[in-house]
DNA sequence: TTTGGCACTCCCGCTACAAGAGTGCTGATT
DNA sequence: AATCAGCACTCTTGTAGCGGGAGTGCCAAA
């Protein structure tokens, strides 16, 4: 437990509790009086005042000026979510929906499309999901073809009907009938392993192939080590009702919105973010300044990774103002990480 | 000519034309007094106040109040960019920056987001660019494979290396040998051929090859048919800078900006728009409601159709608020459709 | 330790006022 | 007939003042 859980007693942990739920729902810096009234406590204003000033000390809340209420920091939030808070499950209409729509019937890509616009419709904030990382994706079939200038176009389908190309430069010039034997011979070999395993293995049958000089082995070799460099299959996410963000005042500063928005589209940032939260596995939160990045300072992200066949693969989450029923949104999120997991095993689809 | 070019002198187009420019350089509306100095005309502000009675009288110019200047309003705008626009054009610096990025090096995927990207850097606000249309691109190959279900993905790749994919339903089950036979048909009969052009000989041959009953040939054919429905081959678009309309105080309403931007990612009607700009050639101006979408209707499109071999392929133009410096715009547009237009030329690139 | 009381501070909305900018109109000038 | 100076009028903008309300901090009493 944290150093506050300590160094506070019970009553203050329960007035701080109130005083966050009570910020949340209205926004306003919530004062003594209300303060009295809402919790089930029965203190007067002014002893609630007495305590209002420790936490103040402690930095867990902040007025704004000498006669507002108070409103809770970024530790306060912090202590609220990690020891405090009561999760609202979800109704089992909402849950419903949520299986609905996120049942094992469309490809990858449009089940994160999906999720991505549920999280946002359901929170009325922003949504984002990953796409899957790679190492679990399993190379099916490969094809080569010329371009000009001894440029190949590469396209290759991953996993049920994924399909990524790009361009590599070659060598030497090859034939159409060349490349379509080096495609025939990767294919022959590699289907069906992971894009990881054949990445290392097209590494250590290169270093092979070199030694019994087979040449058409080895440029069939050398051009999949080019398609299959990972350095350009970027992390990538699908981000939806980012608009939904607008009608925040936490975000009426038309810079700090441009601020952010050029984030969402810069994307290195959020997935440098999202990477982080990928690590902790289970419902992770960032609020507010704790994030590290600028652009996020007035704005919580909760996020939760999902996975398919028990490794972790992606993560979803939700991003708002750091005023955020986070009693709600958590279960929102920790639950449609864990229908996407299950939507996309490959087990639940059936085989070829 | 405009009705109003005929009603009025050239005095008061003189003026109308100065209020525009001033307007657009300040954003303040214009009083008489800054236009009498403005202008070359040696008039005292009392004569020029009779002049701007007539104006508001035509419904070029409007007060915001009764003691302010006045501010143009959409005819006023029309009649200016119309008629008294003089165009400046780039300086040689732009000029060769804007050659030297879109020089023909790339893809088209590529070609399109740097021309997007460029427009928006150049002007400050947003740039689009469409994705060339589907009538002339050139067929070059095509790949089936077996998905469960009787699913089929197909693979195809048009012009130089735009690779395409979409799922196709069976109505029976094929083997993977048969899938790739039917696209070694395909391709050998089809290949080279323009998009529209093979799915016109598509629909052709799948009537001759009933008669002559040759079931491998005629289900090549069936599937083709379904691969090259163009019903889902949509109209897309590239738009890079919106947060530079953050900015713009026309936009500074949270609701007007959210549903601009609702509209962005919607896109349809954004590609309705654009769709009337590509059948004028040429530049194209949309100023405020004129575009008949609300969402625009606090801003200007400013457009341009590029085309590849003399046949026009696409559109590209830029958004901002109605008070923006048309006479920089126009040319910048301009430019880079023409710049683009070459730079995606087939002939430009070498052959294969 | 809790509580009522009280003085104090600060925000917010309202009003008033003066300055500034620009208009419309009128009547004189050319 | 066109132009223009002058003037009264209107409307915005900024500033200042004022009262009410909300909430605090502190103190002294229970």
């Amino acid at each position: 437990m944290g150093k506050h859980t300590q160094l506070l007693n019970e009553r203050s942990l329960q007035l701080l509790k109130t005083l966050v739920e009570r910020y949340i729902s209205d926004g306003q810096p919530v004062g003594s009086r209300v303060l009295s009234k809402d919790s089930d406590l029965n203190l007067s204003p002014a002893t609630i005042r007495n305590v209002m000033a420790d936490l103040e000390d402690l930095g867990l809340v902040h007025s704004p000026h000498t006669s507002a209420g108070r409103v809770p920091t970024v530790s306060g939030y912090r202590l609220f979510v990690d020891n405090l808070l009561t999760v609202k499950p979800l109704n089992t209409q909402e849950l419903s929906h949520l299986e609905g729509s996120l049942s094992a019937q469309h490809d990858t890509g449009h089940m994160i499309g999906i999720a991505s616009r549920l999280l946002a419709d359901l929170t009325q904030m922003a949504g984002v999901v990953t796409v899957p990382r790679r190492e679990i994706v399993c190379f099916r079939h490969i094809e080569f073809l010329p371009l000009s200038h001894n440029r190949v176009l590469v396209i290759f389908v991953t996993n049920e009907q994924e399909v990524h190309n790009k361009i590599i430069h070659t060598a030497k010039l090859f034939s159409p009938a060349e490349l379509q034997q080096a495609a025939n011979y990767i294919n022959s070999i590699y289907t069906g392993r992971s894009l990881n395993a054949v990445r290392e293995a097209v590494i250590k049958d290169w270093q092979d192939d070199r030694e019994r000089v087979n040449q058409g082995m080895l440029d069939a070799v050398t051009m999949a080590q080019q398609a299959f460099n990972q350095d350009d299959l970027k992390d990538d996410y699908v981000l939806v009702g980012e608009t939904n963000l607008m009608g925040f005042s936490e975000l009426a500063d038309r810079d700090r919105l441009k601020s952010l928005f050029d984030a969402f589209y810069q994307k290195q940032g959020v997935i440098d973010l999202l990477d982080q939260c990928m690590k902790a596995d289970g419902v992770q939160i960032f609020i507010g300044e704790e994030s590290g990045y600028q652009a996020f300072d007035h704005c919580s992200l909760v996020t939760s990774s999902y996975s398919v066949s028990d490794e972790v693969v992606g993560v979803l989450g939700v991003i708002g103002p750091t005023r955020m029923a986070y009693e709600k949104i958590i279960p929102y999120v920790d639950i449609t990480a864990k229908l996407l997991g299950a939507a996309l095993n490959p087990k639940a689809t059936p085989p070829l």
